[in-house]
DNA sequence: ATTACAATTGCAACCGATTGCAATTTTTTT
DNA sequence: AAAAAAATTGCAATCGGTTGCAATTGTAAT
């Protein structure tokens, strides 16, 4: 196996009679360099299979075509979606991934900003950990002016984009649908609403009683991490309640802990949607794998990752600046199945 | 907001009037320097807030410390399990990790590998697409002695480790199972035999057949992809068959495939286990949704990932080399739930 | 006190691409 | 044909560590 010489841009200029700058700038397409003497870089690059050395480039150019995520989990559904489309986008701009999670964990969260802060990536994408209280942990990214993207758990900040869906509108939605439906004690087993998309789908809940004219009740509130166990849980929580209290509705933050609760339940001899009807959000798998299937809300993490990726991108090429887009709010759709649909049930 | 200028070295070395050689050397804890300077020397980065600039560095040591990950998919709860073991890994020894997919496709695959190789990642981690024929696309990390380790969906190769499960003792152990239920019609939802795992499954499951004296029937072997289609497919063909000639038993080779397949037959009446016992493997969330829960393989991804970067980073150092370690194999266990259980069903 | 040897430290040449500015060549204008 | 303007190309410094080898300092042996 021959170890042969890596190719740079000197053994081009060589082989081509003229310089590296040239060279150089000729790679880049710069149009000040001759469009015949492009095509020539071009071809003699190729074929002696030349590959640019990132290293050289960042050094002398501090960009690092690198983007650094963080992100709660990498194993949830959704986050895997996220990522899939900012590869992909990222991928096609020329950019790397740096991906880290933060574990739900505050400190970890800290820890993998300085991390990504030291390896100097161009922009950062950030989903917040369950219990983040503050965003101080990202200043020298404010102060050094490198963009930030939030995304799904954002926090409002002026020098920043946020890509979110409509999680108040939803949670309103989905809640008026189970209005619709007849349920008078909807339960609504809500994340730390710390974090926006749990406040807000909470604003949402409330709100959407009110219209109702139902009085918003502490004992409907059940706030959790909304994993399987905190699912599980409000499920006891209920099955505890008296009889005719019960929740004849249940709608949780996340599908995870709505399906979790509703095992415990049928476990339990409940019977849904008759007795208790049930609404979720995200659009997991497993909403479509219990039963019956679980009614949620949609929403395309390919396309929040996607739309993040880009946003940044603008913003580290200078195309657009955070100032001019603050929010990206994406489409959201409520998916009806038959967890929720008491009208034809039994 | 100051843009204060970035601390280098020479920054560090002027401070303590000494060389920037010595600085860079003792900021690596290089034995020649004085154990009282390499102090001073840490203490004034320290102070000054000095961060190592990556690229200066990689230019010259041609080390990146970077790790390239190819997947097949990143949005399944296995995947994202693997990365998350990697990413702690990776971390905690200094290394970032670039992760791209395939998509089950193995022109993308290739495009993947070039990408990698360009990018000059000092380890290639990989798990095979789906309909990948070979691995020539690599032939240029063997060749440059860039490290590279498979992990589950592997590709026999002397120059490089492969991290596995017993794949064929699984489904052996599987099948076995079943059988002991009583099962004489099983029916195997295989993968594409190109890859490892479902080719080893496959033959667990035949020589568990045998073992019992029931001939292998082709009838009762459905390739496909392994999707939720696939799964609705898989029902649809049963459901196609003599009554008395349909399967008593299926094992899927993964646990989508098996729970939709469930779903659909279920729809139609069907009753499991009592007609139709079922098995699946991976021990995705959806296993533990599906009524009756399903029985499957339980591997942990986590455990993967972390061995799997370990080892490659390892051979990186030149710690241990591929020779050395060709194939390491983890625990895979045999979890069984109601979907099997046919004595214990009414 | 001298010599031999080990422990530290510094010199200076890299690594490969980028870029401001000057120099050269080509094209256009007069 | 000469001058002016525009288009190309090259020079050389620079980015910030790394490392072989030489130089210096400190310690031990004679």
């Amino acid at each position: 196996m021959a170890i042969e010489k890596e190719i740079t841009i000197y053994d081009i200029a060589r082989e081509l009679n003229i310089s590296a700058a040239t060279v150089s700038r000729g790679l880049k397409n710069n149009p000040n360099i001759n469009k015949n003497t492009r095509k020539k870089i071009a071809d003699m690059a190729q074929q002696l299979g030349y590959r640019s050395n990132t290293f050289a480039s960042s050094l002398r150019s501090k960009k690092t075509h690198t983007i650094g995520v963080i992100v709660p989990r990498l194993n949830s559904h959704f986050v895997s979606s996220v990522l899939a489309g900012m590869e992909s986008v990222a991928n096609k701009e020329g950019y790397n991934l740096i991906i880290s999670q933060s574990l739900e964990n505050a400190a970890k969260e800290v820890a993998n900003a300085h991390t990504m802060f030291n390896k100097r990536v161009d922009g950062l994408l950030v989903s917040l950990a369950y219990d983040s209280q503050n965003i101080d942990h990202f200043q020298p990214f404010f102060d050094k002016n490198i963009p930030l993207v939030f995304f799904d758990r954002t926090y409002p900040h002026d020098d920043s984009t946020c890509v979110i869906i409509d999680n108040y509108n939803a949670a309103y939605e989905i809640t008026k649908h189970l209005l619709d439906q007849g349920c008078k004690r909807i339960m609504h087993l809500a994340g730390n609403t710390l974090r926006n998309v749990y406040a807000e789908r909470l604003r949402g809940y409330k709100d959407a009683l009110k219209a109702y004219g139902i009085p918003f009740d502490e004992n409907y509130l059940f706030i959790s991490k909304l994993s399987e166990e905190s699912g599980t849980e409000a499920a006891a929580y209920i099955l505890n309640m008296d009889a005719h209290a019960r929740p004849d509705a249940v709608f949780s933050a996340n599908d995870t802990a709505a399906v979790h609760c509703m095992i415990r339940l049928k476990a339990s001899g409940i019977n849904i949607p008759a007795d208790i009807a049930f609404a979720g959000f995200n659009n997991d798998p497993i909403s479509n794998v219990i039963e019956p299937n679980l009614t949620t809300v949609n929403y395309s993490g390919n396309t929040m990752g996607e739309t993040s990726v880009m946003n940044l991108i603008n913003q580290i090429k200078g195309t657009s600046n955070s100032k001019a887009t603050n929010t990206i709010i994406l489409r959201a759709e409520l998916i009806i199945r038959d967890s929720s649909l008491k009208k034809n049930s039994p």
